[in-house]
DNA sequence: CGGGTGGGTTTCATTACGAAACCTTGATTG
DNA sequence: CAATCAAGGTTTCGTAATGAAACCCACCCG
């Protein structure tokens, strides 16, 4: 979003939207929880411009989202990790993802699927497991490819 | 967002963003969900700038999340009404909502709560009612106001 | 020494946003 | 009957965010 802020709206979609409704953000976030920690590998993997995902990343860590780790000194590098708070944005990754493969069609079905890493089954938008009935979290599931055009 | 799209993503995440990602949007299907239909309603109460209200409507209604009825006419007016497509966004609003009452911290606690219309329990983000653990649909909630401040 | 890598920053053109003014059709008021 | 108001936009224009590409820096490698 621009400007980021949605004055006077006393809601809290409106509050969270401030934090992670600009554009890109929401994407980094699913990117870093699939694994992507690097600056060129969200860089990469986004298309985004490098001085806005600079911007971004700072952002999402001045408001606790992301935290930024050294993995090697001289010169230093660094990776980010979602935070608590960043994990806990799941929910809403898992909503969007779940109206996205009901409405933005693909011929192939859905591009990925969330599955309960204990068991196998298939994660539904209510982080519920569909072969267990646990209601998940975030680190209980991991996204794998869907299903390949046959 | 701007530009609303992100090439090449294969992502039912990024497909909805491409769609629903854009400054304002979730927050008018919020307000349509909640009741305001009309143009000057959905302005005043969000104090987006016309020019961007009509820009996001008519978006919204080609992608099929809105839907314009006329309520009189000479001259023709209109309001603006969820479609199921629209409606089935409302787990996205929820998680939202959960987030934001988590961590944008207000000292007079959430703003809104979601009750189940049948039973007043309240409604948490995997949209289950707390109090008959019914898994609620749209249709079955409601948003009303959170405490006031004692 | 030349090139490559990771992680940015700078510059500049493009595009979106926000505010305010204006327009249109009809109803209301004085 | 002119003036005003309401609803729902559209136009204009200045500002702010975005995107692409170039550049920078520290180090590593051969």
């Amino acid at each position: 979003m621009l400007y980021h802020d949605y004055p006077g709206q006393e809601c809290s979609i409106a509050a969270s939207l401030e934090v992670v409704g600009e554009r890109w953000s929401l994407l980094i976030i699913r990117d870093v929880l699939r694994g992507k920690r690097r600056f060129d590998q969200i860089q990469t993997s986004l298309g985004i411009a490098r001085n806005v995902l600079t911007k971004r990343l700072n952002r999402l860590i001045e408001t606790g989202i992301l935290e930024r780790r050294p993995y090697q000194t001289s010169p230093e590098r660094f990776e980010y990790f979602l935070t608590e708070k960043g994990l806990d944005l799941w929910p809403v990754l898992m909503a969007y993802l779940e109206w996205g493969d009901k409405y933005c069609e693909s011929e192939t079905g859905p591009p990925r699927l969330i599955v309960h890493k204990d068991c196998g089954g298939e994660v539904d938008g209510r982080r519920i497991c569909q072969k267990c009935g646990a209601h998940l979290d975030v680190r209980e599931a991991e996204s794998i490819p869907g299903p390949t055009p046959a």
